[in-house]
RNA sequence: GCCCCCGUAGCUCAAUGGAAAGAGCAACUGCCUUCUAAGCAGGAGGUUGUGGGUUCGAAUCCCGCCGGGGGCGCCA
């Protein structure tokens, strides 16, 4: 916003060093903290540490930074003077730092105006030449969606989100595991003993399907105390399911199309949560279709005398990956990438995916949202991909995230401790609705059960949000439900509060006037939510460069709670004088335009009303 | 044995080298005939696990210790 300003004042700042003979330490800016009016600063302990240390000066380092801000400040004065920094209002050097002071009106005019020129594009990054892959939902298949998944698709949404608008092109991947033990096991027990029943229902349907697996691993399970009859059984059960594994494998008919229909079935379920979420996928690569695939790389690496096939002595195909990266302490170790029995691994799979996002889908730069737990896999992933020669394996992050856990321990879809997300989702909204009635009788039904999805939705989708990625979560419903202080509605309700402001006023559609006049007495308020809007920008960048969804998270709060208190203390529709009256009405719109943006990021709605 | 993450207010979490460590929840005090009280304002709450070190400056970086969680060649 004052990049000119600031690149002339740097100028002034080196020509005052190169001219005193003082060695300039890099130049930082930061806003100036405290608010009332407001700038941006930079300090001298730096640079009078590097006089220190040529030999020079001999005065205590905070006395001498300050001396240095003193003389900058009188340089700049001068020059302040004959209007060549423009739109800076004072300039102060306090304990070793210059602050700089912005213009009132100025400032505030430049923010509020650009806000309503780009309005949904306000705060996004210019376009960067970079195709970047985000893959994220990778629940297993049959399983229903739980709580867990949900952090997951959260995050790699919202990181998708931030960093398509920092200005990268964005894919979204998602990962299905389709096939596997638990998968069959399902397709199993189904066959068994429910063949030919359908509930009614996308998600009664899916739901049904874990109930089957919790049923079938609760009889495949061995126990204590079993009778020989009981063992007999479970052995012949276990045999059976083996057996199905095979029959898929080798690309069986009847139970190729059971695995399908099933699928499907847990697909759609899978596919209507994506749609709550409003998660549209890109991509879908599925386990089952980078199996084959897989094993030719295996021998591609052997090839190349990366892995080492030790089959011949009744082992696995391995990668020695230390050894190959010439590393002497163990950091990456060594890995399986191909069983003795020939079949693939976790491990394969994801070369073989990574090989197709590479040579498929052109990606420079690839974001893997998956479970901390696998950290040191997607390293050795990483790293055998880099010794496999792809230059982009550099550009390989992981986004790990803690595990999601519940009160009474971890979740196990197997045993059926699990929170499922649908059930969380339709009590949030049945919760809100609620509210609802109490509060909005006005607002007809159909009306507010659509805001109560949005509230609800935004209620739980910000609490998984207001976490550090890096940190576990117990889940607490209650918690991830409140509607109260920290939490998705209260930023939508200084959203609707803004709307609401601007609906009264009759001056909603004025959004395109620009040249908004601040040419009086802004109160402390008004300044604060226009730097606060002013960050919007800078909070985008750091977010999508950092892959930390939290930053926004916590962005969209305090503009959210710098706006509520605006509310209150200035009425912006009886202000008397038609021109501030205007003015405020202005950063009104503007503040209403950078939550709603925020709030996107963030994969929330915003509801006109609530 | 090796590696990773975490330890900040009673509780849940922010702040990743800068000015006096901030929010929410819980508890307390005020504010709805005034643009929606899902809100605002105010007081209270801290030796940032601990001991050293680096630095002009450390919650932040480095080393040790204590406590908690996770991972480590044929699971995903």
């Amino acid at each position: 916003m004052f990049e000119k300003e600031q690149e002339l004042i740097e100028k002034k700042i080196k020509e005052f060093c190169i001219s005193n003979d003082i060695p300039l330490a890099e130049l930082k800016w930061q806003p100036i903290p405290f608010s009332g009016e407001w700038g941006f600063a930079t300090s001298f302990f730096q640079t009078a540490a590097n006089e220190a240390r040529a030999g020079k000066g001999g005065k205590p380092i905070p006395q001498r930074a300050q001396e240095m801000a003193e003389q900058v400040k009188g340089i700049l004065r001068l020059a302040a003077q004959d209007g060549s920094v423009d739109g800076i209002s004072r300039i102060d050097a306090v304990k070793g730092y210059l602050n700089l002071y912005f213009s009132t009106a100025v400032y505030a005019s430049r923010v509020v105006d650009e806000v309503l020129a780009s309005s949904l594009d306000f705060g996004r990054g210019a376009k960067k030449n970079e195709r970047v892959m985000v893959e994220y939902a990778q629940p297993n298949m049959l399983h229903s969606f739980h709580i867990g998944h949900a952090r997951n698709t959260i995050l790699g949404e919202v990181l998708a989100r931030l960093v398509e608008f920092a200005g990268f092109e964005t894919i979204r991947a998602s990962y299905p595991g389709d096939i596997g033990l638990g998968v069959i096991t399902i397709v199993w027990a189904y066959d068994k003993f429910y063949k030919g029943l359908e509930p009614e229902g996308i998600h009664e349907r899916g739901q049904w399907l874990l109930k089957i697996y919790v049923e079938a691993t609760a009889m495949l399970e061995k126990k204590e105390n079993e009778t020989s009859e009981e063992t007999a059984q479970r052995e012949s059960y276990e045999t059976e399911r083996r057996d199905m594994y095979r029959k898929w494998d080798v690309g069986d008919t009847y139970v190729r199309e059971l695995w399908k229909t099933l699928l499907e079935w847990s697909m759609e379920e899978l596919r209507d949560i994506l749609r709550m979420l409003d998660a549209k996928i890109d991509v879908w690569f599925y386990e089952s279709e980078v199996d084959e695939p897989s094993k030719i790389i295996v021998d591609e690496l052997i090839a190349k005398g990366i892995a080492t096939d030790e089959r011949p002595q009744g082992g696995a195909v391995i990668v020695k990956i230390d050894e190959k990266l010439g590393l002497t302490k163990e950091k990456f170790r060594t890995n399986v990438i191909l069983r003795s029995d020939g079949t693939t691994l976790y491990l394969t799979k994801d070369l073989a995916l990574a090989k197709v996002k590479f040579e498929q889908y052109h990606v420079d730069r690839s974001i893997y949202v998956v479970d901390v737990r696998q950290s040191l896999h997607l390293q050795q992933a990483f790293a055998i991909l880099k010794l496999w020669g792809f230059p982009q394996a550099e550009k390989c992050h992981h986004l790990g995230y803690g595990f999601v856990s519940l009160p009474e321990g971890a979740m196990s879809a197997r045993r059926g401790r699990v929170v499922l997300f649908k059930n969380v989702a339709d009590e949030a909204v049945k919760r809100v609705l609620a509210v609802e009635s109490e509060k909005r009788g006005d607002i007809p039904e159909g009306e507010r059960e659509q805001i109560a999805n949005q509230i609800g939705l935004g209620a739980l989708v910000y609490s998984m949000l207001s976490v550090d990625n890096n940190k576990d979560i117990v889940f607490d419903i209650n918690e991830a439900l409140s509607f109260d202080g920290r939490t998705g509605p209260y930023i939508q309700n200084a959203f609707v509060r803004a709307n609401s402001i601007l609906k009264k006023s009759g001056n909603l559609a004025a959004g395109t006037q620009v040249n908004t006049s601040f040419n009086y007495e802004l109160t402390r308020h008004e300044i604060e939510l226009i730097e606060q809007i002013s960050r919007f920008p800078q909070t985008v960048e750091q977010a999508a460069n950092e892959y930390r969804p939290l930053v926004m998270a916590a962005y969209a709060y305090d503009l959210a709670n710098t706006f509520h208190s605006f509310y209150h203390a200035v009425n912006v529709l009886q202000t008397e004088d038609e021109k501030i009256r205007n003015a405020r009405l202005q950063l009104v719109m503007a503040a209403k335009q950078t939550i709603e943006n925020a709030l996107r990021l963030l994969d929330i709605q915003a509801p006109e009303v609530m």
